[in-house]
DNA sequence: GAAATCACCTAGCGACGCGAGGGTTCGCCA
DNA sequence: TGGCGAACCCTCGCGTCGCTAGGTGATTTC
């Protein structure tokens, strides 16, 4: 059997920014979300439900997504976010601020 | 005037990596981990002493380092740590799931 | 001798992700 | 046809972590 995809517990914070990577590619509901953010990680990062929500609840609340109830195409009912303005700002600064970062963590940890 | 060092905030769970990372390469006190961290970061990185202090309980509860009440090269009563072979084990594995995590992250955020 | 620096510590708070639970609707197939 | 699993949504309570804000005391510097 494969790996086990890790939880992103180990990151808090980047949580965030995947979402909003995610949305800047296509629409997507809850659930295709993970299921991009599995797959693209080379089935390495798994998000749990419960992590999931909240943080839809809380990007909407920020107005950096928004959601809509639609049909999946599956004909499935199902909440579908897009990626606001402000969205597509606050991934650009989430980004910079994560390179610089694991830039500085990278300096440490091969420094002498 | 230079840039303001980040806070830790962005990234929890690393801060046991670079101070196991720190005191792998020399015993040191609680104040001079931070001076060191910062400054192989190139100050971009701050570690609080709020969050330090309870850090280096956590990791000597662990069993990953030692402290021990000593003297400074200032003439100073300090707490000096050393990292512990179980800690060097630790190390290892925490680096190994940081860079892990950190390829995952990439491909997701660099994906189509 | 006052102020700054070095050095340590703690309590309480907010944020985040997780585990566990609960719920609905659709499609499949025995 | 009726049961089951997958797709999909949500919430509550918990543990962990870093931060803010506060406090202590010793040593150097002016």
């Amino acid at each position: 059997m494969g790996r086990k995809p890790q939880k992103n517990d180990s990151l808090p914070g980047s949580l965030d920014m995947l979402i909003l990577r995610t949305l800047s590619l296509r629409d997507l509901h809850g659930y295709g979300i993970v299921q991009f953010i599995q797959q693209s990680s080379d089935n390495e990062l798994l998000v749990e439900e419960g992590s999931l929500y909240p943080a839809l609840q809380r990007l909407e609340l920020n107005g950096w997504i928004d959601g809509a109830w639609g049909v999946t195409s599956n004909n499935r009912r199902a909440r579908i976010y897009k990626i606001t303005t402000t969205g597509r700002k606050q991934l650009a600064v989430e980004s910079r601020k994560y390179a610089k970062l694991t830039l500085a963590i990278a300096r440490v940890m091969g420094a002498e």
